[in-house]
RNA sequence: GGGUAGGUUGAGCAGGUGGUGAGCUCAGCUGACUGUAAAUCAGCCGCCUUCGGCUGUAGAGGUUCGAUUCCUCUCCUGCCCA
């Protein structure tokens, strides 16, 4: 897909579910790979999208309501129209403030909806990595990144689309795109990218901490792909066992 | 060697011309996060026994009731001149 396509929780819960149907019905098995403890949870605990509703327009409206009257004008609107998600949520987030009252002028203060489960056999692995190691692991990737042509990339990308699409705030465009226009140099550029990566790596760490459920394999010494495999083998059995299926 | 500007908590800075320096940014750490998530946001961030206490402005002396401030010497860094 385009960077200029809109892409959600909800987009991805709906397209994942598809697919892991599709799969379940043909006996395969599916892993999810990723650094986005909100994606996967939306997965592992079946969020359900159509429960929190959106609307681009609104949003906008939203939006350009909180840049004009500032943030505690926003948070004081909120605490009017739905006490409980006041309640729930970081007030000093003008995102979350701004979803929230994008929530709750289409469906009110309704309360959550409970999590639930995937309806599958489940299985989550974590990989912990110590800290200078994955230090030094994320500043060779920032630096094979640019080696393989990520500011000609990124180059091409703001040719076509609007950098100020929200597709561009992830890691490494914003740094390319400084080494094209000259306030940063190439070496300073890998090293921002690299740090932006470290404290985003600080966050996963955060967020898969406490998430619960999850067995973590060892990768800073050896390759923990055995051990991984040894866990997964129960899973794995009934689709090798049954060849032809 | 002479001159000059500097030396502040990991880094970069602000401030301070005799009486209150722990302030900022970054980095780091901890955490939040059910529709921007590689995003966004919060707390901590010299030390301690933390409603408080202690230390700290390159180092050593000196003057003073009191020194980051004034004086002397030393060390280190940048620049200029030799």
């Amino acid at each position: 897909m385009d960077p200029d396509e809109p892409f959600s929780v909800a987009d991805f819960v709906t397209h994942a579910g598809a697919v892991l149907a599709d799969l379940a019905a043909r006996g395969g098995i599916a892993i999810l790979a990723g650094g986005t403890g909100l994606y996967l949870r939306a997965v592992t605990r079946r969020l359900d999208p159509r429960t929190l509703p959106s609307d681009p327009v609104l949003r906008a409206r939203l939006r350009g309501e909180l840049a004009a009257d500032g943030l505690p004008a926003a948070v004081e609107r909120l605490r009017v129209l739905a006490p409980t998600a006041a309640a729930r949520i970081d007030l000093a987030n003008p995102r979350r403030v701004e979803r929230a009252l994008e929530i709750a002028t289409l469906r009110g203060d309704a309360p959550l909806p409970s999590p639930g489960r995937y309806a599958g056999p489940l299985l989550l692995l974590g990989l912990a990595v110590e800290p200078a190691t994955l230090r030094d692991r994320i500043a060779t990737r920032a630096r094979q990144q640019f080696a393989a042509g990520l500011a000609e990339e990124a180059a091409e990308l703001r040719r076509r689309f609007d950098p100020s699409l929200p597709a561009f705030s992830a890691i490494g465009y914003r740094e390319a795109w400084a080494v094209l226009d000259g306030t940063l140099t190439r070496e300073a550029a890998i090293d921002l990218d690299a740090a932006r990566n470290v404290a985003f790596a600080r966050r996963q760490r955060t967020w898969f901490r406490s998430e619960p459920g999850i067995t973590w394999l060892d990768a800073t010494g050896g390759d923990p792909t055995d051990a991984a495999l040894e866990l997964a083998r129960p899973f794995l059995a009934p689709a090798f066992d049954q060849p032809g299926r």
